[in-house]
RNA sequence: GGCCCGUUCGUCUAGGGGUUAGGACGUCAGAUUUUCAUUCUGGUAGCAGGGGUUCGAUUCCCCUACGGGCUACCA
């Protein structure tokens, strides 16, 4: 049986790296039939952020990344944050000094940094005599060092007992063994070798009752089962630690197995992706946006600028991982079937924003248009743009309940509005896009394009406007003569013109004229957008009515001349 | 500095001892179109360098360079 978690720590907003780790986890544990936990490792209390918490599990259930044992869900291994499994971390801590696997030490931070700094200046001052630039020897408290330091290995066992009963500060740290090689496999980067006395004795239980991450994450992962611990590789170097640790429990015959995916980079620059590179890359590093407590900046997130959320999950899959083919839009599904670890790659990638923008189109072509049609509704009301729908149908418009189409608005203005969607959407990498696409369907052009103009605009237009209009008049919903009048009886009578009718009408008259076709279908266009852009003339006319297409014909005409 | 990991077009990547080194994004050009865009077609561009091993290396090994990570009583 498969087990996994993600084991964020709640320091601040999960990045999309996280999620990636996040999602591949996931995608692991259901290609398995396996087991998927949310673990919060909250063992710094300094670095708690409130919110953040929460914040998590909001972009988790976002992506899709369903959780099957965590804080919310529940689960027979819980508590499944680690403040709440406090009491269970000494307990194993006292097991490793038992068995010699650990120590107690009395050395203060102050008195570390101490000598740190200590250090380099010696060093500092060796180096000189050999070579300028050499850098100092960084103090690390280990197999040589820890002998002359204070702890249970140097001091008298007496002065040891007293020290912990006069409640002295201390932290326990694991007595890593001298020139030992740990042989470590991990799934991605295959076998990885690293002698001990590289490493150094680092601080298991710290002075404030918490374990460190180091201690936590074994024991819990021992605990709760963990079968395979799909991390990033900022966690390569404290494998062997990790790993020397499942030794000393004595559990190494059921130790997970690893594998460390490679890191995001940034797209220009050097390093690694990261939290506080907030908004300043131009692009958003964070799933949702994040409101941080402190300053009270909000940084964006791909769910507000305007991604899918299937497009931002197929975006991060295939940031490192392939699955051999030249298939590039897969569904959750989809991934879940075709993922293994073993097809993840070794090295970092740099995160394109270009690229996940053409993913984002492409989801856009896929989605019906009346799934974008409602989003495209949500987004205006929430730009008090758009479809003139009335004050009070409005109001159930925007209100976070209101799933299907909205009941308040009516059904021949919901077709135009999806209409609209199918004409745009393929020129629309967001739903914000179709606005900017759209948006003369809705109100009328009030500034007509100059260089249009000095490019189309000839004395003769007027008049072969007026003749335009004549051809159309005909076909008015609303007769001129007519004031405010009841327009449900008229639209039952006559059916309004689709786009190949207008084709036809005005293409026969420019060519029996023998007119330029480019000149009048761009004025044409000029008068009923303003600028020359938009879907088709006819398909714009279609959608306007004959009575719009005169009204904005007449107006351009007067304005423009 | 030390330890560890990595290195195929600008970017994401496929491939793997003998290939015209494939795809995608971007970019450029052409075609289509009544416009912008879309679309289509085509082009551009890559195995970091040096040594081995080998009949043959981009592929295997070593070194160098470069990139990245870690080096806290942070995760």
């Amino acid at each position: 049986m498969v087990r996994v978690r993600f084991a964020p720590s709640p320091t601040g907003p999960l990045h999309m790296g996280g999620v990636r780790t996040a999602l591949f986890n996931y995608l692991f544990a259901r290609k398995n039939q396996g087991t998927m936990i949310l673990r919060i490792e909250d063992t710094d209390q300094g670095r708690f952020v409130p919110g953040a918490e929460e914040y998590i599990m909001e972009s988790l259930a976002w992506c899709g990344i369903e959780i099957d044992e965590g804080i919310k869900e529940g689960g027979k291994f819980g508590p499944y944050r680690q403040s709440d499994r406090k009491a269970i971390y000494r307990q194993y801590s006292d097991q490793l000094i038992e068995s010699g696997w650990a120590y107690y030490a009395f050395d203060t931070p102050e008195e570390l940094d101490r000598i740190r700094q200590e250090g380099m200046k010696a060093e500092g001052q060796e180096g000189k005599e050999k070579e300028e630039k050499s850098e100092r020897q960084a103090f690390a408290y280990d197999t040589v060092t820890r002998m002359s330091l204070r702890n249970s290995l140097t001091l008298p066992a007496e002065e040891v007992r007293s020290l912990l009963a006069s409640g002295a500060s201390f932290v326990v740290r694991f007595k890593m063994p001298e020139n030992h090689e740990i042989i470590m496999q991990d799934i991605i980067r295959g076998e990885v070798r690293v002698s001990t006395t590289t490493i150094d004795d680092k601080v298991l239980f710290k002075s404030d009752g918490m374990p460190t991450y180091h201690l936590a994450n074994v024991v819990d992962d021992h605990l709760m089962e963990i079968t395979h611990v799909i991390r990033g590789e900022e966690w390569l170097p404290s494998l062997p630690l990790h790993v020397m640790l499942y030794k000393a429990f004595g559990w190494t015959d059921t130790m997970p197995q690893f594998a460390h995916l490679p890191l995001i980079l940034k797209p220009s620059g050097n390093g690694k992706l990261s939290k506080r590179d907030g908004d300043k890359l131009g692009f958003p590093v964070f799933p949702i946006n994040w409101n941080n407590p402190e300053t009270n900046e909000v940084y964006s997130g791909y769910r507000e600028a305007g991604y899918f959320d299937d497009a931002f999950v197929n975006i991060l899959a295939l940031l490192g991982w392939n699955d051999g083919t030249d298939k590039e839009i897969y569904s959750m599904d989809e991934l879940i079937e075709a993922f293994s670890l073993e097809r993840v790659g070794k090295s970092g990638s740099r995160f394109d924003p270009e690229k996940a923008k053409w993913f984002n189109h492409q989801y856009m072509l896929l989605k019906s248009n009346e799934e974008i049609a409602e989003r495209f509704l949500d987004e205006l009301s929430t730009l008090d743009k758009g479809p003139r729908v009335r004050e009070d149908d409005r109001k159930g418009l925007g209100t976070e309940e209101d799933d299907k189409n909205d009941s308040t608005m009516p059904e021949e203005e919901w077709d135009r509005v999806v209409k609209i969607v199918s004409l745009v959407k393929e020129r629309a990498e967001f739903v914000k896009d179709i606005w900017s696409q759209s948006w003369f369907f809705f109100e009328a052009p009030t500034t007509y394009d100059e260089s249009v103009i000095k490019k189309r605009w000839t004395p003769e237009m007027p008049a072969i406007l007026k003749e335009i209009i004549n051809l159309l008049s005909p076909f008015f919903v609303i007769p001129a003569e007519a004031g405010t009048l009841s327009l449900t009886t008229e639209l039952e009578e006559s059916e309004p013109l689709i786009a190949t009718e207008y084709e036809k009408l005005i293409k026969d008259y420019i060519t029996s004229n023998s007119l330029n076709m480019g000149s009048v279908m761009n004025i044409l266009r000029l008068c009923l957008v303003g600028s020359s852009m938009g879907p088709g003339v006819f398909d714009i006319m279609e959608l306007l009515g004959p009575d719009e297409v005169v009204a904005r014909i007449e107006r351009a005409a007067e304005v423009i001349s």
